[in-house]
DNA sequence: GTTACCTATGCAAAAGCTTCTCATTATCGC
DNA sequence: GCGATAATGAGAAGCTTTTGCATAGGTAAC
């Protein structure tokens, strides 16, 4: 993913959509809020705008290069589309994503749509629980 | 679902709540928005305001009287919670919603999470298409 | 039925996220 | 390089939702 997707989505290779792409790419945490991508950039000494940073996530999101979601928690977070589809299970306590895929959740998901009579275009599913990493708040 | 239900929940029975619950129980669209409550008790010549409309659900929400789901579109809507654990399916085009339920979509959420090593505290599944109702403006 | 207490309400203001406006700046084909 | 056109940055504005506070209302005990 470089450069030449930006031109191909028919954008300018501008020095803020080259930045915010290399940071989703690099980022230690794959799903992103544009609050942090403006924070990170602001840690990288890049003067980039925050509304700057919503409009590049939007055309981004709109040619296919990156995902938005919408989590609990009223803000939306974005990451990388790098091609495989899969959903999200999320930690209540520290935030922490995972991702996942299970056909066989996808292939039922296409029969319930199809029964209800309905094109399906997408879908959303996200799993809220309590994860059992090390770091987790949650933790004893 | 009566008064009393509101009087479990620790809360006095006054006459919004009183109001937003019977709304909820009729309204010919199961899921509504906090501006859709208001604007239908506004038509019923009941003069709530939007703050209440907003506090009384958060609190059905608390007391499990209500559900709210954060569909696509940046507002939550709410429906009664009628006991039985429902997915959703809503058009794009007209906004139209329907419920399914699915064990088997269930129960591989279950697995994964275990998988996960994450303990499953609840989830979201909504899936986005075309409906094919006759007032659908996606019709030809 | 009254009284007294404490919660609930309404309004307006504020908050949080996201989008828009517009003057300025940068990109890119020629 | 030049010029046309698109992109940016800063702040204002927009939306949904929440909060603060004075007033009104429900409830439980007389």
């Amino acid at each position: 993913m470089d450069n030449q997707d930006i031109k191909r989505a028919g954008l300018k290779v501008t020095l803020p959509r080259v930045k915010i792409l290399n940071l989703l790419e690099s980022a230690e945490q794959r799903h992103v809020s544009a609050e942090d991508v403006y924070k990170l950039l602001l840690e990288e000494g890049e003067d980039i705008g925050l509304a700057t940073v919503y409009r590049v996530l939007t055309q981004f999101e709109g040619a296919g290069l990156v995902q938005r979601h919408n989590f609990e928690g009223g803000h939306a977070v974005f990451e990388l589309d790098r091609g495989a589809h899969h959903d999200h299970i999320v930690c209540v306590q520290c935030g922490h994503v995972e991702e996942f895929f299970d056909e066989v959740i996808e292939k039922r998901q296409r029969d319930v749509a199809k029964k209800l009579h309905f094109q399906l275009e997408e879908h959303a599913l996200t799993l809220y629980g309590r994860c059992t990493r090390k770091n987790c708040p949650n933790r004893k």
